[in-house]
DNA sequence: GGGGACGCTAAGCGCCCGCTCATCCTCGGC
DNA sequence: GCCGAGGATGAGCGGGCGCTTAGCGTCCCC
């Protein structure tokens, strides 16, 4: 179901390419903060406490706290836009790519709710430079997501009314994930990935929907609603 | 160009409630200024000048900002359930009931977009006790629109795998719309809320979806995504 | 028309913010 | 053994934060 490496971090994002390493801690460091506090609540001093440094040390990998953002947005819809190219681009029907784009693209939410929290929700703190450059990358994963529906729609294997909208309300229901998820609670990543293409077939109207999905009946309640992090 | 009262018109909520009127105008100086830039990110001083005040003004009515955001929570909150409630207890089937669930959920979350996201977005800045109490309402709110769909599984007027996760998925379209509508964008609140709500109806399975729709087709590009705010 | 209650303000308290800077430590090259 | 470069630090800057307080005007009631 998942391989080794992607379950090595509970985040399955490799921030690799981030060097030097005390310039990726910061970058974790902030990831976390970021997500259980919001970027403008979240201090610089709590950042490199997280990361084990003093606080001026952060001013030396990045220019400002905003950079960190900027960083992290910027790879995180890298990350999201390559997850949905790959599904998009496979072969297959319509019907099987835009349902294993759906499942990839919840499990990453659900499993990088922390890391996604960042991307999807702080685009507000960004300046209007850098927000500018993240509507781009956000455009072509809409575009990405209209592309498969349209394909769908076009060969008859759909049958959608108002293809913009329901591309965007998909999207829309997969990027809320990361908002409601809670690591502690009874569905899995795998489980709610499931459960959302089937969905997502339904609202396209593909002619055979996820056939015998089964077992997501009856596994108890989930916690309505709780917005989770805070913690620590 | 507009104060807080005026504009708080496009809001449909009527905070007639909140007296006396200088407690009023702050709670809607600060609905304004929590969903531009978040609760943690607004200062009093800010709130105070929307609504025409010095800083002090503030807690003459209000012993805390915390408070500020617990009763605009509570009381938006409050206006939620109303309306879901409304909506499952008239008469009719429960794909009419379900539909008018979503389409006037919908439409609450794209007037009000600005009272929306601070209701549900800003939830985790709340103390616990607040947090508490608000989260009884948010489990109310799932149960209406549970208890739906439950009626129209155990009729057979649904299809439903998974009633609880088909539940949360369809709340969490509903929220999201807070997350993404902009008021200068291609659509209009009802129309949102006719494809959603038959967007929904597919979900469930139900037999017969919003039949002639129409309309809904070829009304050009939205906006890809961009989370609004911030113009000032 | 005197007096207290109320709504509001100017001033400011103590604290913490993002960020800077002079300094120090460490380590590879010669 | 010495040096320079770069990573890291403690101290601290200007400023803005949430909130308090002393006092002022304006009403209503008697």
């Amino acid at each position: 179901m998942s391989t080794a490496e992607e379950r090595a971090d509970s985040d399955l994002q490799s921030w690799a390419e981030v060097t030097p390493d005390a310039a990726r801690r910061l970058l974790l460091a902030a990831v976390e903060a970021f997500a259980e506090r919001g970027y403008h609540a979240t201090t610089t001093r709590d950042i490199a406490s997280r990361a084990g440094m003093s606080p001026a040390a952060l001013y030396i990998h990045y220019k400002t706290k905003e950079e960190l953002l900027h960083r992290i947005s910027r790879i995180g819809h890298e990350k999201a836009l390559e997850i949905l190219r790959t599904a998009a681009r496979r072969e297959g029907s319509a019907t099987e790519r835009l349902a294993d784009a759906v499942s990839s693209f919840v499990r990453w939410h659900a499993r990088g709710r922390t890391t996604a929290r960042v991307v999807q929700y702080e685009l507000d703190s960004l300046g209007p430079d850098a927000r500018a450059e993240i509507l781009a990358l956000r455009r072509q994963v809409d575009a990405e997501v209209r592309g498969i529906i349209e394909e769908g729609a076009a060969s008859g294997e759909f049958d959608v009314l108002d293809v913009q909208g329901t591309t965007l309300a998909v999207l829309s229901l997969c990027i809320d994930v990361a908002r409601w998820f809670n690591v502690d609670g009874p569905r899995t990543p795998e489980e709610i990935g499931e459960l959302y293409a089937d969905l997502v077939l339904r609202m396209v109207g593909a002619k055979k929907a996820g056939h015998g999905v089964g077992k997501a009946e009856g596994q108890g309640r989930i916690p309505v609603d709780g917005p989770g992090p805070r913690g620590r």
